[in-house]
DNA sequence: TTATTGACGTAATGTTATAACATCACTAAA
DNA sequence: TTTAGTGATGTTATAACATTACGTCAATAA
C-alpha cells in the first residue's frame, strides 16, 4: 500500500476527483473538475495521472481514452487487471484474480513473450442493464 | 470468408495498404500512403476502416490507436482475438485460439456480462528481440 | 556548495477522431 | 418511370486526446 502522503498536491487532487467520480473519466473531464482550484493545462493532469498509474492507484482504459481509480485501493504489483465495461450505464468493473493472471501466463508461454503491460477490456452490457 | 469484390474502392485501397504494411498503422499513416491516389481527408480513411472492421478484415488496436489487417484473411465471426505487441520491433502477433475464448467465457460467466467487443492487448518484448 | 531530482506552470503544437453538410450511384417499390 | 431509400463519396471545420519544449522552484544528496 502506497502512502497517500507521498503524493504531490496535483496528484492528490486528480486522485480525489477520480475516486469521487462514478466511473472512468477523460483527462479533460478531470481538468474541468479542477479549474476552480487553479489547474488550467492538460499537462498538469497528464503528469499527475502518469505518476498515479505508475504507483498503481489509477488505471488507464485504452479503449475509452479514460482513467479510473483502482478499485483495490492499490493494485498488487504483480496483479493483472481486466476491465468489464458496460456500454449502457458506463459502469466499469475491475477484475483482478487468478483467471486473469493464469490466462496471461499461458499466453506468454505459448508466444514466448515477456509482457510488461497488459490491456484487457471487455465491452458489452452488464447484468443490471440486461435485466432492466 | 467475405468477398473482396463487395468492397468499395476506398475500402480496397485502405485494406491493401494495411495488408502490405508490416505492422499496425494509424489512420493518418494510411492516409499518407494514399494521397497520391487522391485521398486527402481523414474521414475517407476512417469510414473505410469502419467497414473493414465490421466485416472482420481489420482489427483496431486500442492501445496504439492503430489498425492492422486480420492475419486470418478473415476472422471467424465468433473468434476472439488477442494481440501480442512487441514494443521493441513493433511486430504484432494475433492470437485467436481456445484459450482466449475460454478465458473470455469464464469472465463473462463470473461477471454475468454480455460481451459485444473485446480488446485484449499485451505489450512487452518478443522472443526474437529478447534474444538479440 | 553544487548537482540532481522531481514537481510545477505555460504556450504551442501534434495526433487522433468526428460532426455537419452536400452529392452521386444504385436498387427496389409504387 | 418516377420516387424513396441506402450506402458510398467528398469537403470543411472542429472536437477530443496527448505531448514537446521551455523555464522555474524546492528538497536533498554528494
Amino acid at each position: 500500500m502506497i502512502d497517500s502522503n507521498s503524493l504531490s498536491q496535483n496528484q492528490k487532487l486528480v486522485l480525489d476527483v477520480l475516486e469521487k467520480g462514478t466511473g472512468a473519466m477523460s483527462a479533460y473531464m478531470i481538468l474541468d473538475e479542477l479549474r476552480d482550484v487553479g489547474l488550467r493545462a492538460p499537462l498538469q493532469i497528464y503528469r499527475a495521472l502518469e505518476k498515479l498509474i505508475l504507483i498503481g492507484r489509477v488505471h488507464r482504459l485504452e479503449s475509452l481514452n479514460a482513467f479510473i481509480s483502482c478499485s483495490h485501493l492499490s493494485c498488487e504489483k504483480n496483479s493483472v487487471p481486466a476491465f468489464v465495461i458496460c456500454d449502457k450505464c458506463d459502469q466499469v468493473e475491475e477484475i483482478c484474480d487468478d483467471t486473469v493472471s493464469l490466462f496471461l501466463a499461458g499466453l506468454e508461454e505459448k508466444t514466448k513473450f515477456k509482457t510488461s503491460k497488459s490491456s484487457i477490456e471487455l465491452h458489452g452490457v452488464c447484468d443490471a442493464c440486461e435485466n432492466a
